[in-house]
DNA sequence: TTTTTGTTTACAACTTTTTGACGACTTTCC
DNA sequence: GGAAAGTCGTCAAAAAGTTGTAAACAAAAA
């Protein structure tokens, strides 16, 4: 269940993709020239695009290039015996490539594959028990309910989510969020993580590691 | 600057993926048989593996099951049209694959892509026996179950196992775990040593050696 | 200014670490 | 072999150090 933008020019390649994501499962918008391809982002965030390199108005590599700030991944559509053009691809950060004429099944694999690595990595949101942090838009909703969060807080609870799992010194969590030349009391941190915890129903999930620091365990 | 175990019984290809490793600046070992590639895992411990999936003695499908569960990543090597293969490899968990006969940059650039994407993923964790120790998150697992260690218990740990087989005077401990500069007493070590045996059950393990003082034997 | 946010202080509550005592065990040497 | 000397394991109480919390204070934003 992913929202994929197809862009490609060839109208018969097109529909046949879309025809065997809608029945995977997945949702797809298809654009057939490069020069719409950043509204279509904008519009519809996908979760992936699949870019043919060939393309009238402006080729693929010049859109990776623009594509891959936003963090969005792609996956390659290139002519059989391009290996240049798959190199290239790769190294501008493309996360696959498929040579056409490709088979369905393996199209369909590969985009499960990426999907799987991607949502692993990193996603703008991130969820954690009953919370749901949007790094974008700087909110925490616990249990779809928006709660308040000053910014030293909501950028101590990032560098806790970044590193869920690992033990942080205070000196560290002082490093991360407030700046490496920071110097003041590691106290500050405690009060914090104290705020961090109150706020969020947190007493459980950020351990304090005695002598040590404090720990964000991931959800089980 | 990676190991890498390339398992291929056709000599040439592995001598010239061997050659462009080492151009590359990663180390490389071979073995042409299915049969020796469990013990090449655990005696090299490769970062990589490459693996043919056409072997004689054992398939490269029946070995990545065996290999997954270790978690090291894997880009297998089929023939050229072999699709159902390569689905079925990516399906049991190969991070990649690569179609023979193959260009070298290819080659290079997916393994590279590999071991970066695996890389950002690890984090450091020692083993002994059961017992399975996470430096990052500062815990220790018996059995796959954690148990609490104190942060000194923990250092002592951790000093332990960086010197395992080897005989640590007191003195020597002390340095180590509180400092150079610290004037205490040698009993404190023996009491930290006896929780540490007690809590991990570590008595057989944890050897004292009259008048000099302890080493942890190396699990077999 | 008022309000909000961030930092520091103070102290009680708590956990960990150290220590000393003593019995058990090992080694050494007669 | 057996006694003396030294070493180690164990316990529990004391000491040291760490953390939680509230509240005061300072700084920044509205």
């Amino acid at each position: 269940m992913a929202k994929i933008l197809i862009v490609e020019d060839e109208l018969a390649i097109a529909d046949l993709i879309r025809m065997n994501l809608s029945l995977t499962g997945h949702e797809s918008t298809h654009v057939d020239s490069g020069a719409y391809v950043m509204d279509a982002i904008s519009r519809d965030k996908p979760d992936l695009i699949i870019l043919d390199v060939l393309l009238p108005g402006m080729d693929g590599f010049t859109l990776m290039e623009k594509i891959e700030p936003l963090g969005i991944p792609v996956i390659f559509l290139t002519a059989k015996h391009d290996l240049a053009d798959r190199i290239r691809g790769l190294k501008l950060g493309a996360d696959d490539y498929i040579a056409k004429p490709f088979e369905t099944i393996e199209l369909l694999t590969r985009i499960d594959t990426v999907l799987r690595r991607v949502q692993k990595a990193s996603s703008p949101v991130v969820t954690l028990g009953n919370l749901e942090i949007r790094l974008d838009e700087h909110t925490v909703l616990m249990d779809g309910q928006p709660v308040d969060l000053t910014a030293k807080e909501f950028q101590l609870l990032e560098v806790l989510l970044r590193n869920q799992n690992i033990a942080l010194t205070r000196e560290r969590l002082l490093e991360m969020v407030w700046g490496f030349e920071y110097l003041g009391e590691t106290r500050t941190v405690d009060v914090h993580i104290q705020r961090l915890r109150k706020k969020l129903c947190l007493e459980e999930k950020i351990k304090t590691i005695h002598r040590v620091g404090y720990r964000l365990e991931a959800s089980p």
